[in-house]
DNA sequence: TTGTTCTTATGACCTACTCATAAATACGAT
DNA sequence: ATCGTATTTATGAGTAGGTCATAAGAACAA
């Protein structure tokens, strides 16, 4: 029988730690776990974690596409609409805290609207956005985007995201599409 | 006299990939301007360009925090105006090309504006944003950010960005502030 | 006490570098 | 053509932050 109590909970607490700040080296993470460096990386591979250098290439790797992140996809109708589940706990916040930046929320809001009208690049010509409440890290937000109208290659879409119910931020956007998807 | 011409180029080209692609290790950099690694080292450390290692990690934090750079500040005065150049080259650019995504922009744009109200963290209300012109990897912006009304906790902020004396982009902040800088 | 799981330590090897040094090569000017 | 300097390339040592294999020690359950 696997002992388990104290080796899976301090697993678990790696994962939270890597979770809050991929910027951790095996060093660190032995701190702060109070273990050696050799058991936090038996840890690691038993849990499929990369190494420092892994994580901070992946993460620079999203960052250079932008957010690039449609969320758990609930319905979709091309060109028409479609409902996400997003997932915010890679979304940046204000330093130390969980309140989600505004340009985090828009880098959402804006890669669901191109979703929509399936552009891989979609200039965005104007948008409107508003805030409407504060969003936290972890917050399960669901996202509903609607083609509004079409005229040529001009799009106007709203995306509007909710919480348990509650919308907290609502977006329009105009855009023009350089290039299709899959065409 | 130093002889310039064919490194002042290749030095040129070494910055324009790494630009393009700061995830080019030595060696690849190497193959791609047909010299050997050690001439890419050299030249690097001419150019004040970092590692691979520290490139990466770069992009990675700058993502962590969202975009959080207010450039090169010209002029600052608090509460009032400012202006900023801008470096384009880890912003978050559409697949391959070299065209800046509007989230990148907009995240720009976030970020002057709260730095001129000298807020840490001040919640967007609303924002209105107008994509004038495409951005691409590597243009010398100059951002003119003012704050052009206050009422109690609530600011208005425009931002526009220019290209060569052509306007690239223009963005209106409503804030509301949270928290201030230093108090 | 024994058997098993966990933890820690050790040493060899890896990548993608830096830094110092030296040799080879290229080119401009005389 | 040759000298002097700039530039390029090569070499070897050292670094961080790891991997991998192996083995010894500690903790615990039966």
């Amino acid at each position: 029988m696997v002992r388990t109590e104290k080796k899976r909970s301090r697993q678990e607490r790696l994962v939270r730690e890597i979770g809050k700040n991929p910027f951790l080296k095996d060093d660190e993470l032995a701190k702060r776990l109070k273990v050696s460096v050799a058991t936090v990386r038996l840890d690691r591979t038993e849990l499929g974690i990369g190494e420092y250098r892994e994580r901070v290439r992946d993460v620079a790797k999203t960052k250079a596409n932008g957010v690039n992140d449609c969320g758990e996809v609930l319905d979709f109708n091309m060109y028409h609409d479609g409902i996400s589940v997003l997932n915010t706990l890679d979304a940046a916040v204000f330093d130390g805290g969980t309140v989600i930046k505004g340009q985090a929320m828009y880098g959402y809001a804006e890669n669901l609207a191109m979703s929509v009208i399936n552009a891989r690049s979609a200039l965005v010509r104007v948008a409107n956005i508003k805030y409407l409440k504060e969003v936290h890290r972890g917050d399960r937000l669901v996202a509903k985007y609607e083609v509004m109208r079409i005229k040529n290659n001009e799009y106007v879409v709203w995306v509007r995201i909710k919480k348990d119910m509650t919308e907290m931020f609502r977006a329009k956007f105009n855009l023009s599409v350089m290039d299709e998807r899959d065409s």
